[in-house]
RNA sequence: GGUGGGUUGGCGAAGAGGUAACGCGGCGGUCUGCAAAACCGUUAUCCGUGGGUUCGAAUCCCACACCCACCUCCA
């Protein structure tokens, strides 16, 4: 069976068929670099990050390119109200970038290109839209795209020109050196102060869709399989890519667009004139990467979502379920009596792949990650009812691995904190096989005082039947 | 004005013709020296409102009411 997304080209669910069979040219856009990103930015990162690894998961090889936007008027304006060069800006906020993006457990993509990196292939891809009459120049510098000789213009958007039109008529400025009010910056002639680049018709910068484009083309070939992005890229910037993209090759630019829905704060879209913008980096003093990735992905990524701190909270209490389920496993695994499992533990295994079945369909209907966390948590209540009843190192092997597998597709419980902390504590070994011992000789008095030791110290204890488990709180 | 989406239990969130996944929370219980963790049961006779289609609708159709987003830099 093969994965169904949703095509925002044709607003339909399609198969997923690869231009080239087993391979996947994967597109996101990344941020611009003159600030931290924010909540929203992780969201996309988040869900794009997922649908990346389910795609290795179902054995495609991926090729995954999210590109910096490291020149535009934001990044000089910040880089001039902070006294830096725009090249500063950009490597101090990449750096932040990899920093934040690790905390959410996001792969780094297999290219990340600047688009100052690609100079020259965007002054390429201008300069033969000026020679096939798609762009023109005007006073001043600048080249724009000429939106009317591009016929299908609009068709990410599901818009002509003239509805394009009627919905901008008051906002759209009127710059009359344009043929159109639609046309747009292919390249901005330089001004005074600003970083610039020689080009044939004038020395500049590149306009914002162009480098997206170049950088696509250029990492992935003239045709990509999907192209990602915020649902609010849709129109001017995708639209924009298009019309570029194909207009200089003359095939199709994506053939899968997928777009997720926005994250807004409290009820309202995040601004900062409203005091609700947050970016990763402040969230990440409150709750750790993994709740707040746990959190994006909670909801379908084409639905939008509320980004609540009381919500936050109640993923935090099912993640720690999850934990629960992982660290108990491994414990068991630890303390096992037996080493093979019986003959019915083996059967339980077995059973316990359909979990990973249904968990394969949720993913495979638009990657539906609601569906494929209840399946974790169905899983997961299926293991710790049978937990407590096994002994065996190869049950609780096997059912750890499976879960460690499916919530690997989401990012999650990937960290062994267990067994880095074991290796660490022997204090806290020390104490915990004391309260063992204690238990043993039910010496509850002592027993009690080893534990609210332990609670002082920051750690909870608990009694299974293979011995003493601790935890952090 | 145009476009897209939403309105499901206390809070979130799935479901898109056959009788309401999952998480958090609440209540009751089991296990346990006490806890913790876990498990079991229970918590929406009903899915914004009013009509209609159908043997059957939260799911389809028609109105209406709210809410959000995009059409402008924005993920």
């Amino acid at each position: 069976m093969p994965i169904r997304l949703y095509n925002d080209l044709t607003r339909r669910k399609e198969e997923f068929i690869p231009l080239e069979p087993g391979k996947v040219r994967f597109y996101n856009c990344g941020p611009t670099v003159y600030g931290r990103f924010h909540i929203g930015n992780g969201r996309n990162f988040v869900v794009v990050d997922t649908i990346r690894r389910y795609l290795m998961y179902r054995g495609y090889q991926v090729t995954f390119v999210q590109n910096f936007t490291d020149i535009d008027d934001k990044m000089i304006a910040r880089a001039r109200e902070r006294g830096i060069t725009v090249a500063e800006l950009a490597e101090e906020m990449i750096a932040a970038y990899h920093e934040d993006a690790k905390a959410l457990n996001i792969l780094p993509a297999d290219y990340h290109p600047r688009a100052t990196e690609v100079i020259a292939d965007q002054i390429a891809m201008i300069q033969e839209l000026l020679d096939k009459g798609y762009a023109y120049t005007v006073p001043g510098g600048d080249v724009y795209f000429r939106v009317s000789k591009k016929e299908d213009y609009g068709k990410l958007s599901h818009k002509n020109l003239a509805e394009l039109m009627a919905g901008a008529s008051d906002r759209v400025d009127p710059d009359d050196r344009k043929e159109h009010p639609f046309d747009f910056a292919l390249w901005k002639g330089q001004k005074p102060g600003e970083p610039a680049w020689d080009a044939p018709w004038g020395a500049g910068r590149p306009g914002w869709h162009i480098e997206c484009s170049a950088m696509a083309r250029r990492f992935l070939g003239d045709t990509i399989d999907i192209h990602a992005g915020g649902e609010d890229l849709i129109f001017p910037h995708h639209e924009n890519e298009i019309a570029q993209s194909e207009a200089v090759t003359g095939k199709p630019f994506a053939r899968y667009w997928i777009h997720n829905a926005f994250l807004n704060v409290e009820g309202e879209k995040m601004s900062k004139s409203k005091g609700n913008f947050f970016t990763v980096r402040d969230i990440l003093q409150e709750y750790e990467g993994e709740v707040v990735r746990l959190y994006l992905l909670s909801a379908h990524y084409r639905t939008q979502l509320d980004f609540r701190r009381d919500l936050v909270e109640q993923t935090k209490a099912g993640l720690e379920r999850l934990r629960n389920t992982v660290a108990n496993l491994r414990h068991v695994a630890r303390n096992a009596a037996a080493e093979r499992a019986t003959p019915e533990e083996q059967e339980s295994l077995k059973a316990l792949g359909r979990f990973r079945e249904r968990f394969v369909e949720y993913m495979d209907d638009d990657f539906h990650t609601p569906g494929a966390i209840a399946t974790l948590y169905d899983l997961v209540r299926e293991i710790n009812s049978q937990v407590s009843a096994t002994t065996s190192r190869e049950w609780a092997e096997g059912a750890l691995a499976l879960v460690k597998e499916l919530a690997g597709v989401l990012g999650l419980l990937q960290n062994d904190r267990e067994a880095e902390e074991d290796a660490l504590d022997a204090e806290i070994q020390a104490l915990v096989e004391a309260r063992q011992a204690a238990r043993k000789a039910k010496n509850w008095a002592e027993a009690d005082r080893i534990r609210d030791q332990l609670n002082a110290m920051g750690i909870i204890v608990e009694d299974t039947p293979q011995g003493v488990r601790w935890r952090r709180k």
